[in-house]
DNA sequence: ATGGTCGACTCTCGA
């Protein structure tokens, strides 16, 4: 049987509701996982995925942030939990894990960072080395376990267009490939990777850069990990344009996998 | 090209 999971950083739920209905009724995934919903959770759009039969789980807040997971069955009784539980910031409208069909999926909406110079890169680092302590001690590499969502961060030089301009800045620098792969050595395969090894592939072009989509100006920030008893089963895992450009288009786009299981 | 454009919401901030 096969687990089809998405990922897309919405930038406003409420601003693509057409996009993502589309979507939907298109691929039809189990779980599409969702950031930047940027909305608080009495005015979160469930009816609207429940007109195409999607259940909803969210955490949001006014103008920023916000995670969502949405899913054809039934998520587990035992979950969901928001935010981190290691007595630091939780960031409920960050982290989101809950289990679809006896998998933990994990999505979260990691902190930009902003620049290089700003406390909120600190920030970052230390919560991509939260994460691998929470991964330590709830999970096992040796399990079945998905890691999904806008990380922030284009972990080789193939994952964005002009890697000698762009090393060093936020989203493709050292300390934050460091992160990032210290967190992926605890036991992640990533998935889009293992399908598709060639350059220039993106999820993500900065509304700022003209034509960037055509121009290829891309990033590949947003992600599908999963330890290797899962990452065995995988099957394919693609990157879908269409949502980018759409009448209102987004400033990322989806991000699919498939697994056998 | 250190700019540019969106989205939420007061107007400027975050990305």
């Amino acid at each position: 049987m096969a687990l089809k999971v998405a990922t897309f950083n919405a930038n406003s739920i409420r601003a693509r509701i057409p996009i993502i209905m589309d979507w939907l009724e298109k691929e039809h995934p189990d779980v599409l996982c969702l950031q930047e919903t940027k909305v608080q959770d009495p005015t979160f759009p469930e009816a609207a995925f429940a007109k195409v039969d999607y259940r909803a789980l969210f955490r949001g807040e006014r103008s920023y942030n916000g995670v969502a997971m949405l899913t054809k069955e039934p998520i587990e009784a035992k979950n969901p939990r928001f935010g981190l539980d290691d007595g630091g910031p939780a960031d409920e409208t960050r982290f989101l894990v809950a289990e679809v069909r006896g998998i933990p999926i994990v999505n979260t909406y990691v902190p930009q960072g902003r620049d290089p110079q700003d406390p909120m890169f600190v920030y970052k680092l230390a919560w991509f080395s939260r994460l691998r302590d929470y991964f330590e001690r709830h999970f096992s590499p040796q399990e079945p376990l998905l890691w999904v969502g806008d990380l922030n961060v284009a972990p080789d030089p193939i994952d964005v267009h002009d890697p000698v301009r762009l090393l060093g800045h936020v989203g493709f620098h050292p300390q934050e490939h460091e992160a990032f792969a210290a967190v992926k050595a605890w036991g992640f395969v990533d998935i889009f990777r293992k399908h598709e090894p060639g350059a220039g592939q993106y999820t993500f072009w900065d509304y700022r850069v003209r034509e960037g989509v055509s121009r290829r100006k891309g990033w590949r920030v947003d992600h599908i990990l999963a330890t290797l008893p899962l990452a065995e089963m995988s099957l394919r895992a693609w990157i879908d344009i269409e949502p980018r450009v759409a009448i209102r288009p987004s400033d990322h786009t989806v991000l699919a996998a498939e697994f056998d299981i």
